[in-house]
DNA sequence: TTGAAAGCGCTAACAT
DNA sequence: ATGTTAGCGCTTTCAA
């Protein structure tokens, strides 16, 4: 059986009270009792029992990450992974647990009902796949610690923290400009893709700027795959004058216009430069490299962890939302 | 303040002892009673405190998964998070929860000890890549439940389970033949990337089978990735007879080499067959999409965190090795 | 079939 | 500066 406090306390000539106060480090404790009693503790090779404390102080010290982890969610998603790391990183540093949770929208309310109700976690960070009305509801009225990673897409109370797609596709755009490209094209998402829609949005409002519009050969939508982003790709080139350049909404299409441009002879970054957003590690991994507009993710983790910390400690504290910025990464798809 | 099992004895009108029997459903209660305790549990909306719980069972219904998750360990390595998802669906079904932890070889050893040592886990899943000789002389003296995933590499008393390279080499080797290819050439990764080596050994002892060697001309060594896999596939091409499928050590390569076919004019899978390992997504997205020797990896996160549960209900049980088995999956690149 | 009561190991208010 | 003591909420043995 480990050592107990009261074992400490014996061998050390004190109470289980100084004891705890030495290992606190609050109240005020002679230098010398205090001396006997870690003394004590390193002869008993003691450790203090997580439940017990946690129990006195009616604390877990364990956070949960909520989400949908779909089949393969590491590859086709790594963003939530990176979001995990992040997260782990960040309450590891002020020693609290990170569980993950996989459960889908309509199992989150009960799950986060009867983990609060059972005292099993201190807060949720809870990806925005999983979240609903109901779950913004039950929230609210318990005031239950929480972050919520993504924009919510209704009236809400939820504290929330995302990425800015519409900034991104604003500093592609402007970044292609300023390299001396003129002609952009936009090799889109499906209609229905928030993200590629916001990543086309801000591309817009920087051609505005310019005073160029779109024109509408330079714009196809498609889906998220590889052969879908060399078809759109092909029939961009079609046009009676062919753009310069190439924003693909994500990886996978990119994937597939720069197939396309190759089998049509044309040379990147030269002929036509090419990016993209995020960094997934196929950015790099291809050839040529991917310039890409990215998100640290990671961060986002971070920063959501530490306000998860935040919440825990301070349940009023109120941030509705909170956005982080997009970094370019040049590499050798554009001149 | 929340319902304790107290308010619940008093409005049932029985003692706590008897709220905690039908509760935990042990002991013998009478139907009238156990009817009146699960009414009054009703009507104050009574969830028993977890932490209370386990710190009076002396357990805490936590398992934490140890690996080094490095940066976007979500994409280059999707298997650990498919582990993952299986380790917390295994756990889930019987009420552990799942807790991750980034930790390299060096504090493994450390954190377990205190870990262990405050009781915040009842036991540990840990990735190989972070065990050590003296993690096994900890885990033995002190008969810590874990598990560890993927074969240790040195004499060790771990439980552990994992994955047979060698035998997915076989089965990619025996279809090929099977299919009617005849020359095989093995696009390999480093020397000593023990996965790309295994899977050669198996594909050798298949020719072997068929009284076949492997000409000099026909394997290549590089490194995992796309542009290495495309100059091995290049350099292949040069022999004399050319082969008419190629096994890629992994994806990456697999990606070079479909690249260097196409730009060789070589038509998959008719002039040339292509298979590699894992089914990552990318498998299915690039085109033509790759015939695959896959892993249930997810399987193998199930089986962990059940392995997992056993050895925390029985300590004593010893359970050395566990290999889960490749599965063929015929896609576009072979015939 | 039920209840009393002694823990589980630690914290913190209060007293000294 | 240190000790006393009453919890924290539930489990479980033992007696009734």
């Amino acid at each position: 059986m480990a050592a107990t406090m009261k074992d400490v306390a014996k061998l050390a000539g004190t109470s289980t009270a100084t004891v705890s106060k030495v290992l606190n480090g609050s109240y005020a404790i002679s230098e010398p009792t205090a001396d006997r009693v870690r003394q004590a503790m390193e002869e008993l090779n003691y450790h203090p029992n997580a439940a017990a404390r946690n129990f006195a102080k009616q604390s877990t010290r364990c956070v949960v990450f909520l989400a949908e982890l779909g089949e393969n969610t590491g590859f086709s998603n790594p963003h939530m992974f990176e979001i995990v790391r992040g997260l782990e990183h960040a309450l590891s540093e002020k020693a609290y647990s990170l569980i993950i949770k996989n459960i889908d929208a309509a199992g989150a309310c009960a799950y986060i009902e009867q983990t609060m109700g059972t005292k099993a976690a201190d807060g949720f960070v809870i990806h925005a796949s999983v979240i609903s009305e109901e779950l913004d509801e039950l929230i609210y009225k318990e005031s239950i610690p929480h972050l919520v990673i993504g924009m919510p897409h209704f009236t809400n109370h939820f504290c929330w923290i995302d990425i800015d797609n519409r900034l991104a596709g604003e500093m592609a755009a402007r970044y292609l400009f300023q390299r001396g490209y003129q002609a952009l094209a936009f090799v889109a998402g499906e209609d229905k893709d928030e993200i590629s829609r916001h990543r086309l949005e801000g591309v817009l409002s920087v051609l505005q700027q310019h005073d160029v519009i779109l024109p509408h050969a330079y714009l196809r939508n498609g889906v998220s795959e590889c052969d879908s982003g060399y078809q759109m790709t092909k029939e961009i080139l079609k046009a009676d004058r062919r753009p310069d350049a190439m924003i693909c909404a994500n990886n996978y299409i990119a994937y597939g216009c720069v197939l396309a441009l190759r089998d049509s002879g044309l040379v990147i970054p030269h002929d036509v430069g090419v990016i993209t957003f995020d960094d997934y590690p196929f950015s790099q991994i291809l050839s040529p490299r991917l310039t890409v507009i990215g998100i640290d993710v990671y961060d986002v983790g971070v920063q959501a962890g530490k306000q998860m910390i935040q919440k825990i400690r301070k349940p009023n504290l109120y941030i509705q939302s909170y956005i982080t910025m997009p970094t370019l990464i040049e590499r050798e798809s554009t001149i």
